[in-house]
DNA sequence: CTTCGCGCTGGAAACGTTTCCATCGAGGGC
DNA sequence: GCCCTCGATGGAAACGTTTCCAGCGCGAAG
C-alpha cells in the first residue's frame, strides 16, 4: 500500500490540492480552516497513510517530546519498576522515554547524560552514582534542561522523588529493639555505589543509638560473595554475636537467610533478618520476608509528574518523601534464649573475624 | 559558562572564522581539512561547549540512531533484563533505546509502534501480545523499518531472539517422568496474553504424551488469584490428584508453593513444582526452585545484534534458539507413596472442582 | 609560460515541520 | 456603492545538520 519512502506533509498538501500551511493547520487542528479543505486534507492524509515526522517537528519547535531517564540498571527490579511508572505517567502526557543505564559506573553516567542531551530531550529523570558531583548534570541544567532526581534525597537545588531512607532505617531499628535485639548488623555491598544504602546505614545507626542499642556492625560483602551462599555463610560466621541483621535490600536479605541456613541457624529464632524495598516475591516465600516496603513505581510516577510540571513552566515544590511501610513478615522475632549455644555449636571453625577484611565497626 | 540557548555549528564556524561546511568536516572527521582550520574549529567548539544536535542530524540523514524497543512491561524482570541487554549491545554501536511498554494490551502495542515509527526509529525490537496479527508491525515493515522479535518464536518472515519454549517444556515433562510423576498440571494465568506460555503448555502436553503420561491438566488462574495465597490454595485443592505442577513462570511457581503449604502439602514430597525463566531469586530460596533457566539478557543482546546487522544492510540468518538449562533445584522429587492420604486429610472441604471455572482438561 | 590537477573551502540545497505574514475574497455596516 | 473587517489560504523562513558542487590557489608537469 504505502510507498516505502516517507510520506511528508507536502505529499498530503499536494494530494489535497492546498498548501502545506493549510495541511498543517488541519492536521494539527490549529488555526482556522474551511470545512471543505479540512475534509480534503483529512482524506488525503488517510489515503496516503501519513503520519507526522517527530524529527521535523522537534527541529522546528525545539521540543522533542522525549525525556531522558537514567538509572543504574534495569536488571534491578526496583529501578525497572520505577521506570515503568515514569513511562506510564509520561506517556499519558504524550512524552516518550529515552532510557540509559550506567551499570553503576559514574563515567557511564556522564556519558549517558551527554548523549541524552544531544538527543535534545526535553527533561531528565536521573538516578546516578553521585548526582551532586556530576558536571554533566550541571551542564544539562545550565542548558535549561529541567531535571529531577529519583531515589536520591533532594539536593543541590534539584527536586527528587524519594523515600526517606534514614527514617525507614530508624523504623527498622525501632522494630529490632521492640523485638528485644541489642546486637545488630547492617549488610551491604562493599564499595556500595548507592547513597541510598549509605543513608539507610546512617539512619539505622542513629536509630540504634537513640534506642540505647549498640551501634550496628557494618558487614560489607562483594557482589561475588553475595551470590555465593558459602562465601556469605563464611562472612556471617564471623559475626556470631549478632542477633539481627538489617540487609540493605531484599535480595541480600534472602541470600543472607540461605547463608544462615547453611550455618545451621534458624531464622528468625537464631537470627532475625530484615530487608529493604519490599519486592513482591518476598511476600510469597515460605517465611515471608520482614522488610520495609516502598513503591518504586509510585516514585517513578512522582518523578514524572514533577518533571511534567516543570515542562509546563511551573516551579513545583519539593514534595514530601513517599511513604514506606514496615512489613512485619516472619523473619524478625525475639532472639531465642539459648541461641548462643546453638550458634557456637554450628559455627564454622574456619572463621577468624580478625582476618576478615569486610568486618568494620562504625 | 555556556549561553543557555543552543550553540549550533554555525556559531562554531563563525568563531573559527570558516564556513559551516568546514566546521562540519572537521568535527565529523569527514572530508579533507587543513591542519590550520582543524585546529581553529576544534578550539572554537571546545570554547563554546558545542555538541551536535542529534535532531538536526537525524533530519538531514534520516537516521535517528535510535531504536524502538517494545515489551509488555518493565515490571516483569524477565523483560527488564532483556531490555538491559539490548541496551548495552546497542549502546556500543552508538544507538539509544526508545522504550515503550504495552502492559499486555494489544491496543497499546499498536499505539506504541505508531509513536515509535513517528519518532523515526531506525529499527524495532518487539515483544508483543500478537505480533502476527499486528497491522502496526506490518505497517512499520512496509516502511522499511527493520524489525526483530524477542521471546517469540520466529514467524511471518521476522527473525527472533528466543528460546525454544516447547523444547524446554518437553524437557520438563521428561524430568517429571523420570521422577515418577504421572498426573501433572500446568499452571498459567488465565487469558494469558503470552504466546510463550501457550508454547510451553503445548510442549509440555506433547512431552507428556511422548512419555506415556496423562495429558497435563491446565490450571488457569487470574492475576488476583495468583497474588492471593488463599485463592490459589482453593484452586489447587480442586486438583488433589496431581503430583507435579509445571508453572508457566517462576513467580507462579513460588506462589504455588506458598499455596501448597497453606493446604498442608509439603513440596516436593506431596507436590512437585517446576518453574520457568530461572530468575535469580529462585536459587536463594531455602528450597531452591526447580526451573528452566533462560538468559533474558542474552536474548536482548542477540536481538540487538540481529537488528544491528540489518541496520548495516546485511540479511542475517535466523539464529538457533538460545540455550536453556534445566536447573534441578529442590522442588521436584519422586512423589511420596503415602501422599494421597495426606492430601485427602488436609484438603479444603470447600473445594468443588465442578464449580471451578478455571479447571479445564485439554 | 601555460595548463592541469588537487587540496581545501564555503555557499546552498535538502531533510519535514510550524508559523509569520501577506494576500484574497466575501460579507456587512455605513 | 464603498470600505472595512475577518476568515481562509499559501508562500516562505526558520530550526541544525550534511553534502554536493563550484571555485580558489598553488604546485607540478609539459
Amino acid at each position: 500500500m504505502a510507498r516505502s519512502s516517507k510520506i511528508t506533509i507536502r505529499d498530503v498538501a499536494a494530494r489535497a490540492g492546498c498548501g502545506v500551511a493549510t495541511a498543517s493547520r488541519v492536521l494539527n487542528r490549529s488555526g482556522a480552516t474551511s470545512a471543505d479543505s479540512r475534509e480534503r486534507v483529512e482524506r488525503a492524509a488517510a489515503e496516503l497513510g501519513f503520519s507526522f515526522s517527530a524529527i521535523g517537528r522537534a527541529l522546528q519547535s525545539s521540543r522533542s517530546m522525549t525525556v531522558g531517564v537514567l538509572v543504574p540498571s534495569l536488571a534491578n527490579p526496583v529501578f525497572a519498576e520505577a521506570v515503568q511508572g515514569t513511562q506510564e505517567e509520561l506517556r499519558d502526557a504524550g512524552y516518550q522515554c529515552l532510557i540509559a543505564s550506567s551499570t553503576y559506573d559514574p563515567a557511564r553516567d556522564a556519558e549517558a547524560l551527554g548523549v541524552l542531551t544531544a538527543k535534545q530531550v526535553d527533561g531528565l529523570i536521573v538516578t546516578m552514582v553521585a548526582p551532586e558531583e556530576s558536571p554533566a548534570l550541571g551542564a544539562a541544567r545550565t542548558r535549561d534542561i529541567p531535571a529531577v532526581l529519583m531515589f536520591h534525597d533532594p539536593r543541590a537545588g534539584l527536586l527528587s522523588a524519594h523515600v526517606d531512607n534514614a527514617a525507614a532505617a530508624r523504623e527498622v531499628a525501632r522494630q529490632c529493639a521492640a523485638a528485644g535485639h541489642r546486637a545488630t548488623g547492617f549488610l551491604a555491598l562493599r564499595f556500595s555505589t548507592s547513597d541510598r544504602s549509605r543513608a539507610r546505614f546512617t539512619g539505622f545507626t542513629q536509630g540504634c543509638a537513640e534506642l540505647g542499642m549498640a551501634a550496628p556492625v557494618l558487614v560489607e560483602v562483594s557482589e561475588a560473595e553475595a551470590a555465593s551462599p558459602d562465601a556469605l555463610a563464611r562472612t556471617l560466621a564471623a559475626h556470631p554475636d549478632l542477633t539481627a541483621i538489617f540487609a540493605s535490600n531484599d535480595f541480600l536479605a534472602i541470600a543472607l537467610q540461605r547463608a544462615a541456613r547453611e550455618l545451621g541457624l534458624r531464622v528468625p529464632r537464631d537470627l532475625s533478618v530484615v530487608g529493604f524495598d519490599g519486592i513482591e516475591i518476598g511476600r510469597h516465600l515460605d517465611r515471608p520476608l520482614t522488610t520495609v516496603e516502598t513503591d518504586p513505581e509510585a516514585m517513578g510516577r512522582q518523578a514524572a509528574r514533577l518533571l511534567l510540571a516543570m515542562l509546563r513552566g511551573e516551579t513545583p515544590e519539593q514534595p514530601a518523601p513517599l511513604p514506606f511501610t514496615f512489613r512485619p513478615g516472619a523473619t524478625l522475632a525475639a532472639p531465642a534464649e539459648d541461641r548462643d549455644d546453638d550458634r557456637a555449636a554450628t559455627r564454622s571453625p574456619s572463621a577468624h573475624p580478625d582476618q576478615n577484611p569486610s568486618l568494620k565497626r562504625t
